[in-house]
DNA sequence: AACGTTCATATGAACGTTCAAACGGAGACC
DNA sequence: GGTCTCCGTTTGAACGTTCATATGAACGTT
């Protein structure tokens, strides 16, 4: 009775009414054969005659029959769904987010997943909501980015046994699964480029809280200062973008200070916008008296100031890298855990070597 | 044999190992009493004895039992799952994703949604993909956004009997539940802004694609323009995005012809990010020499140029009332659709009001 | 001709929950 | 004391799959 075999609508190509579900029976029945040989024909092929197959396969068009998930993961204990917690919104916002969220996404489908999302507050509501999902069985794992030194959540999802990577490394004392970009590459390369240009003193702009990220990129700057024999202590002004002060204000300071910068690296693509309405409001020429790169190469850069110089993370290896960890914890779930270091790359435009 | 009961880990609170599942069985077992009351103790508590309640509590918190997702929904035939795909990622990304995924997620969980996130290279595999975790009972509904014109999703959709409800109309033929933003008001408010300034000849960069978002922020600027006796034909400039020649280009020509506008407003923040960086270029200064508007009120707005004048969208209000019509659809499938429109806010910054 | 092997398909059980109905006891009413 | 009602609780069945195992036919070997 629960057959609904209706003729096919012509707008799109599977179709047919989705409620009132057709289920492996109502195959199986029309196709002559058992429930089991249409989940073979589903999930194992090879074991059924070729004959039968194509019949099955038929049935299964003309009904629009889909497996249905809830049963599906019941039996198999497992709900092919990868939980993420989206990162807070901040002032600067998270311009990867969006690239990211679609290279995570299509990484998982390619893989037979789906990504669910959650929010929190904080790291503990976070985890609670990780653990939640793990406990209902409605996620198999968990991605998490955005990784503090010692962050909390490594050895707490260890410990309740649910599968994760983090995109970014914690440097904390249990070993687990993570890919990140080296972010002192990344701001190594734009400072290279600006010591190249002939620029010897360095603003960087960036936060002071001790996530990891930010502090590599703050360490990238100040080694490759280092390395060409400038001194950061009188050479690099530091801006922090959490303070009290503006980061205009800031940058003004600085600005009309001894040893006033004249080649800005930023921790993000905002902020380094910030940089540019500094300049340009004081007469400066981005590219040409003053050298700005920013970071993450989010959409605005292509615009900004001409054409913003900065450094792009591999977001779609990222994402391909992250979900195979996962996967692999899946298959065997005492393997060892893996770190995954992937190199950035720096996109030259206008606001480093544009012309006045 | 299910039966886990090992002792809280300190870490954080609920807790407790997660594979190898403690099972309602296993909890109605330890507090002496059947399934069925240890399910209305999670369903019905009303239908249970206080001190039973009470006891069955205690045992599902020391068990850290939770309730396995993937039995509830075959039992009950539905997921509380809410699917979602991505808008694709264009050259001038999605400045209001992450705001509005954030406000989604959010609205979702107030109901006890959760919200899984798919994409799709264009409308047709879009709808392929909904249907599927449709058919898969993977989701209950559907939310989808950037509507077009007569929008092959309505249609589609309906026919297949998928709930759903669009951020943005369709004007098509069907009758189907949307909330959108009034984007005409929201450049209306910016042109009139920019009128009340003394500004008499604009421009507005927007795309050449009919989807209706484009569409009412032009209209939006064309009708407080008549509305001020000003005729558009001859004082406004209109610049596409989608052209062959680049936005700088275009605006560079028109502040060249007679007519040069004096104020401009645009169909998101990144464009109005490129108008600042030619308007700098040519050493005209914003919100002094020329007035800019940006829409989205994204991150960058708050710096760009010193601060960009944008119109926000009331995206919280947005998924809440997203959230609801979808809910209402379950509760009751033949409900009447229902369109809510949303006013936006004009958020006045230094390129419309600035000192030079 | 009897037996073992392999291939294709079918059957029973189980995954963990909620629904529908049944049960038993306490109290109210006649 | 018997019957009715209500409350709190239990029991059997069902949701739609897949796993483990059984069945039976076809074929090759001795």
């Amino acid at each position: 009775m629960n057959v609904r075999n209706q003729p096919q609508p012509a707008a799109f190509t599977p179709l047919g009414t989705i409620r009132g579900g057709v289920t492996i029976e109502d195959v199986a029945h029309q196709a002559r054969v058992s429930r089991q040989t249409v989940s073979n024909v589903i999930n194992a092929p090879h074991r059924v005659k070729p004959e039968t197959n194509l019949r099955v396969k038929a049935v299964i068009d003309t009904l629009g029959y889909r497996v249905n998930r809830s049963a599906r993961n019941l039996r198999t204990q497992q709900s092919r769904v990868i939980g993420y917690c989206l990162p807070p919104i901040n002032a600067a916002g998270n311009s990867v987010l969006d690239a990211f969220l679609h290279a995570l996404v299509e990484a998982a489908k390619d893989r037979g997943y789906h990504l669910l999302l959650v929010t929190a507050q904080d790291k503990t509501s976070e985890m609670n909501s990780y653990w939640e999902l793990a406990a209902q069985s409605a996620v198999d794992g968990i991605v998490f980015a955005q990784t503090d030194y010692d962050d909390p959540r490594p050895p707490a999802l260890l410990d309740a046994k649910v599968p994760f990577v983090s995109f970014g490394r914690t440097w904390g004392k249990v070993e687990h699964s993570w890919v990140d970009v080296d972010g002192a590459a990344g701001t190594r390369m734009a400072t290279e480029h600006l010591l190249q240009l002939g620029h010897r003193s360095f603003a960087f702009i960036g936060h002071s809280t001790r996530s990891v990220g930010n502090v590599e990129r703050e360490r990238g700057v100040i080694d490759s200062l280092v390395a060409a024999g400038i001194d950061p202590e009188e050479n690099l002004s530091l801006i922090d973008v959490d303070g009290d002060t503006s980061v205009a204000d800031q940058l003004a300071l600085v600005l009309d200070g001894t040893h006033a910068p004249s080649a800005i690296v930023t921790v993000n693509d905002v902020h380094a916008v910030t940089a540019l309405a500094e300049l340009e409001r004081r007469g400066l020429t981005p590219g040409h008296d003053v050298g700005v790169v920013g970071f993450d190469d989010s959409p605005v850069a292509s615009v900004a100031g001409g054409g913003l110089t900065s450094v792009r993370q591999p977001l779609g290896r990222v994402a391909t890298e992250l979900i195979g960890a996962l996967a692999s914890q899946f298959d065997r779930p005492a393997g060892q855990p893996r770190g995954v270091l992937l190199s950035p790359e720096l996109i030259v435009r206008r606001t480093t070597i544009g012309a006045p």
